[in-house]
RNA sequence: GGAGAGGUGGCCGAGCGGCCGAAGGCGGCGGCUUGCUAAGCCGUUGAGGGGAGAACAUCCCCUCCGAGGGUUCGAAUCCCUCCCUCUCCGCCA
């Protein structure tokens, strides 16, 4: 959620970043309509609410005394009706007008470059040489067949499609990824958070999730809970309605968890293989930053990213979103997409976004500077990473012409072999 | 799930229905002191909103003591509902 100040003083600003991010203008005409109504309604209420406690207080006064107040409590009374009439008032225009504001996103940086989708993208830089192969590389579907490592006919049955059984040296490398990516992170200055995988509504409405992307998550009505997209929703809630000293920041966090995407709206897309799943591993990284550090410290988390694919020797490339392309919360996004040489197209792996005090003023998180002011701190994310698009770069690039797959020297520790050989 | 206790300012912790935005302490900030010295003294210090204003200066007003309702001229204080925390019991990986 924005500052409203956009709204009253920095209208066009914000008209500028509706244009860029290609949103419709009207939203805000009907915001300012609302509030000022709302504004309006508040003005009164206060004026009389003055005088009624005006009254109130010399009730009090005289009964201390000893002295009779009726003639005043009678007119005290007159206020009642009227008042709680504004109330509503004011409570039907607030609500509104916050609803509303809640569908503003979030205004892009001056660095994010301006366009309409993907196509605006720039690619900022690329690292690793794209292998050539003496044979056509498989895609992974193909290298998990021979290799037995994914089941796809136990997970369609139990669960449906979209769902996948990792199995023998598959499910090794699945943890093998999550744990090194946490043990990197983690010797990198990141503290290890294991959160809940269910959140309450308002954790999502703080992570800014909520009210847009309903659709997209799966949602446990007995108990008014929602499984988690990704673990950035509940990051973001770690210090909910605290006030942070500015020395204890920036704080460096990175969790684990499964994310639950119904993906709804993405049929016919990625429907092979692991690259669209409704249930897949991340490692998230997440910060707390003062204002003035938040884009250094993003630049820093990209690389905190790319340095994992980098020791696995993954060939990628980082990207900085369009205009068009970024999140809603988001001020500022690189993408970080490996190279998948057996579908012969980049995906994307990682997302490092800073959305400045975005989630902070919906979440109610603030920092004291020494001065004993508060404002609101910035906040990033980033995977560090998605394990699906890594482990199809490591079966597409580390392939071989008989089906093995060599795995990267940094993942031997934890998987335990040199190479997957097909069963 | 059952029984009980509780949720107050950055933190701890008082608080008779009116004089409480809230004692006191800690912390922070400013100053003084420098033979009480890993200290002492004095002062100061909540948030959100509306309005006046060129003003992120200042002033006026409103709201906020977990959330939402209610009683009352008046609620941190009384009543109801909900959420959360703690203790005990039950259940359970």
């Amino acid at each position: 959620m924005l500052d409203t100040v956009y709204l009253r003083k920095k209208r066009d600003v914000l008209e500028e970043a509706l244009r860029k991010r290609g949103y419709s203008l009207d939203i805000l005409d009907e915001l300012t309509e609302i509030d000022a109504k709302r504004r309006e309604v508040i003005t009164r209420a206060n004026e009389l609410r003055a005088k009624k406690n005006e009254i109130s207080k010399r009730i009090g006064q005289l009964r201390r005394k000893g002295e009779d107040a009726s003639h005043l409590m009678e007119e005290a009374k007159k206020y009642d009706e009227l008042l709680r009439q504004l109330k509503d008032e004011e409570k039907e225009y607030d609500r509104k007008f916050w609803e509303l504001w809640a569908y503003v996103p979030n205004i892009p940086h001056e660095s994010v470059p301006v366009g309409p989708d993907e196509s605006a993208n720039v690619v900022v830089r690329e690292w690793g040489e794209r292998r050539e192969f003496p044979f056509t590389p498989k895609p992974h579907w193909d290298i998990a067949e021979l290799l037995g490592i994914l089941d796809w006919k136990s997970a369609s049955e139990m669960s449906g499609s979209r769902f996948v059984t990792y199995r023998g040296l598959g499910a090794r490398l699945e943890r093998a990824l999550i744990n090194y990516f946490l043990d990197t992170h983690t010797k990198n200055g990141y503290t290890e958070i294991f959160p809940p995988i269910l959140v309450k509504p308002d954790a999502l409405y703080a992570s800014g999730h909520l009210p847009k992307f309903h659709e997209e998550m799966y949602y446990i009505n007995e108990d008014d809970l929602y499984l988690i997209p990704t673990a950035e929703a509940s990051l973001a809630n770690l210090h909910r309605g605290q006030v942070i000293p500015e020395d204890k920041l920036p704080l460096y966090y990175v969790a684990y968890t499964p994310c639950f995407r119904r993906e709804a709206g993405s049929h016919g897309r990625d429907v092979r293989g692991i690259i669209r799943m409704h249930q897949f591993n991340k490692v998230e990284l997440f910060k707390y930053t003062k204002p003035e550090e938040s884009y250094e410290e993003h630049e820093k988390m990209v690389q905190d990213a790319e340095r994992i694919l980098q020791a696995l020797g993954i060939p990628y490339r980082v990207v900085l979103l369009s205009t068009g392309d970024m999140g809603f919360a988001a001020a500022k996004t690189y993408d970080i997409e490996v190279w998948a040489p057996g579908l012969g197209r980049w995906l994307e792996a990682s997302s490092v976004s800073n959305v400045e005090d975005f989630q902070a003023r919906r979440a109610n998180v603030k920092l004291r500077r020494k001065s004993g002011k508060t404002e609101y701190v910035h906040m990033l994310n980033g995977s560090g990473l998605a394990t699906p698009r890594v482990f199809i770069a490591i079966l597409e690039n580390f392939q071989q012409e008989d089906g093995s797959v060599v795995v990267p020297e940094v993942l031997r520790p934890y998987v335990g072999v040199e190479v997957i050989r097909p069963l």
